[in-house]
DNA sequence: TGGCAGCGATACCCGGCCGGTATGGATAGC
DNA sequence: GCTATCCATACCGGCCGGGTATCGCTGCCA
């Protein structure tokens, strides 16, 4: 199984279209038609059922899907990793607008670290960056239980308790505490964008960021519940309500598990070491 | 990067001697030097330091080895897995004589889940199979320390102490307990195979399984210091003395962090669960 | 119900790349 | 200094990957 045959793939299988995949790939549709043919000849397997009409995924397609997205992502960071080798570097991820004291802290640390090398931030849109590991950086900051880790090494920095965030004017905005069975039902919940970009039709306002989202809730139109690391620079109008029995947030530093890079065992020993 | 480069790169360099490492892959020397030539081109990092004597990875080529072996079993476990999703089996891989009894105890229960399941052997030399994970198995029982877990998910199943098999004629064979200083510069250790088959030189038998090693602790030529398990089907005229301050010998569970099978969930919750 | 639009498969051609043989050039050992 | 070893280069042929043109099927809709 080549690189190619599996990014044609898995093009295919997240399209579920081959003409839209072909775009995607810069080729014409009937070389990709015929390199997933072969592939499926030599696997022996069907992994797509495909009428002139509708493409879908079989099991083993499914299988393969999960597989090749691993595998591609393990290229990319083979590739980078290889090729920055002499002039070390270190890319760490976090979610923009999250964790920034912690992220403070961690860099100014790490930097005074005899033999620190250059930190480059990756900054991704909240919820649409989970596989940025597979291949795009080093190192990350996550948010369990929100964040998959599944694959990944990690070691928890702080845990936090969930925060509704309403208008001051809201109902519920001079309680004490909250439930969450108080704000499940809510209407006002929000709608996050699918990893793809897009969102997924149904009730709530669709918002992509925190800056978007207050403002949401500060309109009336809009409430949340979030960890407490973004009540640093909440808008004025807006109260945080602690919510007693919503999951505790875990903020974790995870790598790739072959990390062999120094680099990446001294930031995770300085984020640990003062957490 | 395709894998086809990644085969060949991983060859020469394990090789280090593009003949060998061409004759291995089954083509001639020239197109082998080329790709390896085009990968580091485009890439731009040497990977290796050639002269017409002597063939030497560079760090960046050191990185390469390491990722390209991890990419390379992926690479085929993901191969295996899209090809058996249809008529699904399990396969789990154990050390050849090891863990006899907790491996017949795993099968069994296992058989007795609702919708196991079959589940093929992969019986292994000792010592030369941790990177069986990379493709030819789904599960696999380790022994911690022995057994490198780095990128595996891991349970632990059994923690036991270390015994020194020693004849019974042996001047230490009446003790009631020993240290590692009691033998660790007995002369009669013995040379465990590299993972190629071969023996380093040196001093102290060549052994690759353990009925040899009994035989030759029989006959005087040998002890040896390994875990509990083995004490089941010990060879008349041998003893096995715990050592106090050995290093604990824990068997675990371990399977690639990205498994989605049902199957290896269920065999690693059927194993955690009567240890 | 028949025409039409959309989409994947097939047919066919071309160019580049992979792999082969032959050979050159460098190095270490005798 | 000769020679054996070993990697690089040169060159060639066949295969395969990618392109265009077209076919056949399937829903949709008038």
């Amino acid at each position: 199984m080549e690189t190619r045959e599996l990014r044609y793939f898995v093009a295919v299988a997240e399209e579920l279209h081959f003409g839209r995949a072909a775009d995607r790939l810069g080729i014409a549709q009937p070389p990709l038609s015929r390199t997933i043919a072969q592939l499926e000849h030599r696997l022996g397997v069907a992994l797509l059922t495909r009428t002139s009409r509708r493409v879908a995924l079989t099991d083993a397609g499914a299988v393969l899907l999960a597989e090749g997205r691993a595998i591609l992502g393990a290229v990319a960071a083979a590739e980078r990793r290889t090729k920055t080798v002499d002039r070390p570097s270190l890319v760490l991820a976090a979610k923009a607008g999250g964790s920034g004291e912690l992220l403070a802290k961690l860099l100014d640390a790490y930097a005074a670290e005899p033999g620190a090398v250059a930190v480059d931030l990756l900054l991704c849109k909240a919820h649409t960056w989970q596989p940025l590991l597979d291949g795009r950086a080093d190192v990350a900051l996550l948010h369990e239980p929100f964040d998959s880790t599944v694959g990944l090494d990690v070691e928890p920095l702080q845990t936090e308790c969930q925060f509704a965030i309403l208008p001051a004017s809201h109902p519920l905005a001079g309680a004490d505490r909250l439930r969450m069975a108080d704000v499940a039902d809510l209407p006002e919940l929000v709608r996050w964008p699918e990893p793809d970009g897009s969102y997924l039709p149904g009730p709530g306002a669709e918002v992509h960021d925190l800056t978007q989202l207050f403002q949401l809730i500060s309109l009336g139109r809009a409430v949340a519940v979030m960890p407490e690391v973004v009540r640093t620079g909440l808008l004025e109008g807006l109260v945080a309500v602690p919510v007693a029995d919503a999951p505790k947030v875990t903020t974790v530093i995870a790598w790739p598990p072959h990390s062999r890079s120094r680099a990446v065992a001294d930031l995770v020993r300085v984020a640990t070491g003062f957490s």
